[in-house]
RNA sequence: GCGUCGGUGGUAGAGUGGUCAAUUACAUCAGACUGUAAAUCUGACGCCUUCGGGCUACGGGGGUUCAAAUCCCUCCCGGCGCACCA
């Protein structure tokens, strides 16, 4: 958020910009935000991948507008939940992880986060594991917790409901799920929780526990989902996500690959652009302009954000050259080819999943020297390639050297 | 516990003895087109292969058969109904 900005433009942005649902109000958050009092926000998210994605710096920026403003943040990992499963867009149940994969996945999880909110400073923001309380909890302790809600309450979900009539079963751990993670606002005493929309049930949980409780009026803010094309979730359950441990020039062409429908949203929900400065994009857009030169700023911008201008410079180029110039880029990956046959080393080296998979690449005509255009045949395939640069399908390159 | 229906590839969902590595749709990958795309059209979509074929797969195990995703037995798991409920 741009440092010019007053308080209550500070607010107004917090308030509106990639912002969803707001409860209990948006007037009543405006209130509580404007009294001066420091106010406890926090975000949840559960280690189920070993990456943060796009979608989670939505929130992550969020809740670093508060710390701006100087409330407290705490960026709460959800190792106990995790384990559990959030039931929410799954139609199936989810496969617990154990203790093994939680731990290595929320490792990277502060490295990746830091880009988005400080974690040091006079108003450092804390992490905390939700393992801390939700592992303490006595069976009474839960039961008591579970007659703050009741089964009507859990089956007006969606989620539920649907399963319901698909016939398919429903753990009641899974029930159990939306009591956790609301009991970490009781636990955590929190003002306030940020979440994506898909969030707002268990969110709203936590209202629920916390209003029984302690009798206090958490606030919710739910902000929109970046979605693909078809409208399905960039998430990680999906694979279609940008991932912040992606190669600057593989997030930037990620990002290329988008959808022209995702432009706006994407300024409005993942850069610093402020509203007016969104809307100047939208104009450009109706004005006809190209929207693939719009999709490089943005492209631009969010892998700035992630990484840095310098790498964002870069990924920039390496697009350009690639891609347009259709020329060898230094940005491309080299690989020693030690004597190897051009098959053994693609799929040794995991750019392809198998032979299979490769010669088919071929007969369909993917693969080709980045040089010389010539298509590569079976036959060569099996020979030594000694070096020059290689193009496999739309976005694989290698160097062989 | 009894009865009944069901468990198929990333997902949904066909197939009920050979022509099934398994119709179809979605997802995925590639080619064409383009503005990087998206949409559209085309093709591919288990693994290995000396390109003849080989191997592994339809919840697990065992069996019948020349031949099983398909039939039988058994075990595991799920839905529904009934029963039980100190």
């Amino acid at each position: 958020m741009p440092l010019y900005m007053t308080k209550d433009e500070q607010i107004e942005t917090f308030l509106t910009k990639g912002v969803s649902e707001i409860l209990p109000s948006k007037d009543s958050v405006e209130k509580d935000l404007k009294n001066g009092k420091v106010l406890t926000i926090y975000n949840g998210i559960d280690p189920t991948g070993p990456t943060l994605h796009l979608g989670h710096t939505i929130q992550l920026r969020k809740l670093r507008q508060l710390q701006d403003m100087g409330h407290k943040i705490v960026f709460l990992i959800g190792d106990f939940t995790a384990r559990i499963g959030d039931p929410t867009d799954k139609m199936a149940t989810r496969v617990q992880l154990t203790d093994k994969d939680v731990k290595t996945n929320l490792k990277l999880y502060k490295k990746q986060a830091s880009k988005f909110i400080n974690f040091s400073g006079r108003n450092a923001a804390k992490i905390k594991f939700n393992s801390k309380w939700l592992g303490k909890l006595k069976f009474s302790d839960v039961l008591e917790l579970a007659s703050n809600m009741t089964v009507d309450q859990m089956l007006k979900r969606d989620m539920f409901k649907r399963r319901m009539e698909e016939e398919k079963p429903i753990y009641i751990h899974e029930f159990m799920y939306p009591l956790m993670q609301g009991y970490d606002s009781v636990a955590m005493n929190v003002d306030g929780e940020i979440g994506g929309n898909d969030q707002l049930f268990n969110m709203l949980a936590g209202r629920i526990l916390l209003k029984k409780i302690k009798n206090k009026e958490k606030f919710v803010v739910t902000v929109k989902l970046l979605t693909d094309s078809l409208g399905e979730k960039m998430g990680k359950t999906t694979g279609n996500m940008v991932s912040l441990l992606d190669t600057p020039i593989d997030m930037y062409r990620k990002i290329m690959n988008w959808s022209d429908a995702l432009i706006v949203p994407g300024f409005e929900l993942c850069t610093d652009y402020t509203m007016s400065e969104v809307g100047l994009i939208r104009q450009e857009l109706e004005r006809g302009t190209n929207p693939r030169d719009i999709k490089m700023k943005l492209s631009y911008e969010i892998t700035k954000l992630c990484s840095s201008e310098k790498d964002a410079e870069k990924a920039q180029e390496a697009f350009v050259t690639i891609f347009n110039k259709k020329e060898v880029s230094e940005e491309i990956p080299e690989i020693e080819n030690k004597n190897r046959t051009f098959e053994d080393l693609l799929v040794q080296e995991r750019i392809v999943s198998s032979k299979s998979e490769l010669r088919r690449l071929i007969e369909g005509g993917a693969v080709s020297n980045f040089d010389t255009k010539d298509l590569l045949t079976v036959d060569t395939a099996k020979k030594v390639i000694k070096e020059g640069a290689y193009k496999i399908g739309k976005n694989r390159f290698i160097k062989i050297i």
